[in-house]
DNA sequence: CACATCACG
DNA sequence: ACGTACGTGATGTGC
């Protein structure tokens, strides 16, 4: 028999919040009591009630359609509390780790939606338990639906059919509005009529039958009860409206896909652990699980979706409709891009999904499906086409045309939550629910390539998921005006990445090794060294070995400690110098140590069978500003501080000879951007007579003349400079300049009181991100900031901050991508054969024959301060040499 | 797998 | 009073 639970989300996840007043909170201060008590609930009710469906539905949040009936509905509630809107999101990401269906739409509540579903459910006969805290539930009663109302937070549940509700009110499930429109609801702020409470609105269906009959009947009334009535009849009439639950919504998501038979392990643990919800995994004996097979392809069932297997035969069948197919889905194994094995694609024609292969992909048959891959005049959509390009060039099969990519996308839309699978990411548009990666293919070491059948319907599922969030991504990039920022800039980009990556960057491995070779001479030298002076020999790579060593063997003063015992970081080594001469010897040693081990051997093995060159990954979809990271290897990270490190920079050499590295990075675009979004005349004025900034800081806060501005001044308006751009605090800048709090206050308002348009616009954009959840930069880019009303402080201060950092970290990458776009552009236009290889958040770095270097050096230059136009000019310094460390 | 550390902008 | 600078990725240790 089957059995469906509903759960009325918003209202569990309340009951829970209230019922589990002790603070509870994960490492890094996320609150997670609500999410626990609703999970404790969730688990407790699917071991008793042995549901096999089972759906979570919330509030869409937004305005619905009782609002437009009476626009003081909900009117009265307080406003939910911080640290419980901050857990609805984790709750979600939870429901969709455990394999619970949740839905939420537009303009209806959750008690239509589980209205709506129940009356379906009913009709086919299936039995359904309803969990809710609210008694307006019980008017969905009937046989076949029983209402469990919540009683005394959320650790009893109290089931009500028909004739309990009988019982307990002598009324019909039916009446239950009735009640509701006579005695209205101050929680929803639904009027019904002024004075008559439970009791009264009893007596009165009792006697009457419905809001209707009473309202006709008036004159068996008496008294101040009859003026009541009459003079609030509309509001009675309303108020049962308001009460009435719509069991009509438009609703598309499948039984199939409220399908519940336990949980699934491997997605679970991750999003239990996550929470740090180790006693629910341990409850649901999933620590077990950690170490067996985990994969099991088994459970995973064939979808609904017409899948061909593509092989020679259809091959024909295949290329007939291949102008018809737009989304397409592109699955690899592995983490870098560059060594990925493509495991299978599926096209997606009109209504049909057809896959394929590696060996059939690579077969002469499929010469056409490869041609219409290579054509970038026709527009493809997909799921993390950037990292499909690459792992498709290494078989050499070009790709060209990516038009829409939900991942970037999704990532353009919220930026904090783009790491998901499109599974989570189609949860969140109310897509069918589908097997995570992990459960069809196993991870770690464990991964295996299932059965065809399996892996074919699984990947069509991954197409099915792209083909409809493409329509509906593309609605919110125009709600948000991103379409320009999407179409434009990042679309672009994407294949502008992929190009640079590809090229990769060729490297003197015999230089290299020689520069390991001088390294491990001076680390052998500095750890016998070091361990005679200890007097014993240890582990000197280990922070907790290092610190017994220093603090308790040889006794110097505890600077600071960590969570795990003492902190030997090197700031803190710094400080310690003086009492010991062990200690320069191993902030030597850690320097050069670090040298070695990431930058000598980790550059070595980076470099690629194929080519001979490092081939980086750029991430267009990781942070949090709009900023690129760089991967295998982070060529973002190389050296240039130190000489000793930047000496690692010679083996950075063109991949052809006679040719030039070029380089050419932004000076200030940081604070330039600050100067126009601030609108400071200060600022401004000093970058329009291109003035040394930090000298200029100097100057003002100071209140000296140029000439009196000495190193130390300039050094300390340099770290106000810094802090005021990652949104300053009086702490973190002492910190930094190692004085004191109350000085580094000093300085803040000085520079405040100076650069007035500075201090307005921090003010201003905090205020901006309060009043809408989010900053965003000059090209619309949007960062949300859920934290920013939190009543935890650190959560909130970080926020501010965020505030004050991502528009001019944000708009700075937005600068530098433009640039890329129209370089990219300038190199096609000018048939110029130099090549554009890395970009260093400010810096673009080139590869350039003899024959172009007069016309590239002037060109970058040109073409990166020309990217925006800002009331400011942008500067762009450009230099060449025949590595990357001779330019500089 | 979490943590500490350190490389860059 | 609270305890922090903003954004990343790679490495080694040790549970």
């Amino acid at each position: 028999m089957e059995k469906f639970l509903l759960i009325d989300g918003n209202s569990i996840i309340y009951r829970a919040f209230f019922a589990m007043q002790q603070p509870m909170t994960t490492k890094s201060g996320q609150h997670t009591n609500a999410v626990y008590g609703f999970t404790n609930m969730l688990i407790r009710l699917l071991e008793e009630e042995k549901p096999t469906h089972v759906m979570v539905a919330f509030d869409a949040g937004k305005i619905t359609f009782r609002h437009t009936t009476y626009g003081d509905y909900k009117g009265g509630r307080q406003k939910t509390p911080p640290e419980l809107s901050e857990q609805f999101p984790l709750l979600k990401e939870l429901l969709t780790g455990l394999g619970i269906t949740y839905y939420e739409l537009d303009t209806y509540e959750a008690d239509d939606i589980i209205g709506t579903l129940s009356r379906t459910a009913e009709e086919k006969g299936r039995n359904v338990l309803i969990v809710s805290g609210d008694k307006d539930m019980l008017q969905l009663a009937s046989d076949h639906v029983k209402i469990a109302l919540t009683r005394k937070g959320v650790s009893d549940i109290e089931p009500y059919g028909p004739a309990e509700i009988e019982e307990r009110y002598g009324l019909t499930p039916a009446q239950i509005i009735d009640l509701k429109g006579l005695m209205g609801d101050t929680s929803d702020n639904i009027p019904g009529i002024p004075g008559v409470g439970e009791k009264t609105a009893l007596k009165l269906l009792h006697q009457f039958g419905s809001v209707e009959e009473v309202l006709a009947n008036t004159d068996q009334l008496k008294g101040k009860m009859k003026e009541k009535v009459e003079a609030h009849a509309d509001d009675a009439r309303m108020s049962k409206e308001l009460a009435t639950i719509f069991r009509d919504v438009p609703f598309d998501a499948t039984w199939e896909s409220m399908k519940y038979d336990g949980f699934n392990p491997v997605t679970s643990i991750v999003a239990l652990r996550k929470l740090e919800f180790n006693s629910i995994i341990q409850r649901l004996n999933l620590s077990e699980l950690d170490g067996e097979d985990l994969h099991d392809p088994a459970q995973v069932e064939a979808s609904e979706l017409e899948v061909t297997i593509v092989g020679e035969e259809q091959l024909p069948e295949l290329e007939k409709v291949l102008n018809t197919v737009e989304v397409l889905h592109i699955e690899s194994h592995g983490d870098n891009p560059h060594h990925a094995e493509l495991v299978g694609i599926v096209l997606s024609a009109p209504d049909q999904y057809y896959f394929m292969t590696p060996e059939t992909l690579l077969s002469e048959g499929a010469a056409g499906v490869r041609a219409w891959l290579a054509d970038g005049s026709i527009p493809k959509h997909g799921h993390d086409l950037h990292r499909a390009d690459l792992v498709l060039h290494w078989i050499d099969i070009p790709f060209a045309g990516a038009s829409f990519d939900v991942q970037i996308a999704a990532y353009l839309l919220d930026p904090t939550e783009s790491g998901q699978s499109l599974n989570a990411l189609g949860a969140k548009y109310g897509l069918p629910h589908m097997p995570e990666d992990e459960t069809v293919f196993g991870k770690g070491a464990k991964y295996k390539v299932p059965e065809e059948e399996i892996l074919s319907h699984h990947l069509a599922r991954k197409t099915a998921a792209i083909r409809e969030l493409v329509p509906l991504q593309r609605e919110q990039l125009e709600q948000n005006e991103m379409t320009s920022l999407f179409d434009d800039l990042e679309m672009p980009l994407s294949r502008i990445l992929a190009d640079m990556e590809k090229q990769g960057v060729a490297i003197n491995t015999d230089e290299l090794r020689e520069l390991g070779k001088e390294f491990e001479q001076k680390i052998n030298v500095l750890v016998t060294e070091i361990h005679g002076m200890a007097g014993v020999e240890f582990n000197l790579n280990s922070p907790k070995q290092l610190g017994e060593i220093l603090f308790d063997r040889l006794g110097l003063p505890v600077e600071k400690k960590t969570k795990t015992g003492y902190s030997t970081s090197a700031d803190v080594l710094e400080k310690l110098a003086p009492y010991h001469d062990i200690v320069q010897l191993i902030l030597v040693y850690r320097q050069l140590a670090k040298l070695q081990s990431t930058y000598v051997e980790g550059l070595l093995k980076e470099v690629h069978p194929k080519s001979g060159k490092v081939h980086t990954f750029f991430r267009q979809t990781i942070t949090a500003t709009g900023r690129l990271s760089s991967q295998f290897p982070n060529l973002q990270n190389i050296p240039i501080r130190l000489e000793e490190g930047r000496k690692l920079r010679k083996v950075f050499v063109p991949s052809e000879s006679g040719w030039s590295i070029l380089s050419s990075d932004y000076s200030q675009i940081e604070l330039r951007v600050l100067a126009h979004m601030a609108d400071d005349p200060g600022l401004k004025d000093a970058f329009l007579h291109d003035m040394d900034i930090h000298t200029k800081t100097a100057m003002d806060v100071f209140g000296v003349t140029k000439e009196q501005v000495d190193g130390n001044m300039r050094r300390s308006a340099k770290a106000v400079n810094f802090g005021i751009v990652y949104g300053i605090s009086d702490y973190g800048l002492s910190q930094n300049l190692g004085i004191t709090r109350k000085e580094a206050g000093d300085f803040i308002s000085q520079y405040l009181e100076v650069f007035k348009g500075v201090s307005r616009y921090m003010d201003d954009i905090v205020i901006e991100a309060k009043k809408d959840g989010f900053v965003k930069t000059m090209l619309e880019r949007r960062r949300y900031l859920p934290d920013i009303n939190s009543s935890n402080f650190n959560l909130r201060s970080f926020a501010n901050r965020t505030a004050m950092n991502t528009p001019i970290q944000g708009t700075a990458a937005d600068i530098i991508k433009l640039a890329m776009v129209h370089m990219d552009q300038a190199l096609k236009d000018h048939k110029l054969n130099s090549r554009m290889l890395l970009q260093v958040h400010d810096e673009l770095v080139f590869e350039v024959p003899a024959n172009e270097m007069e016309q590239m050096k002037k060109l970058v230059p040109e073409v990166m301060e020309k990217a925006l136009s800002l009331s400011v000019p942008l500067k762009a310094e450009v230099s060449y040499g025949a590595n990357w460390y001779e330019a500089k």
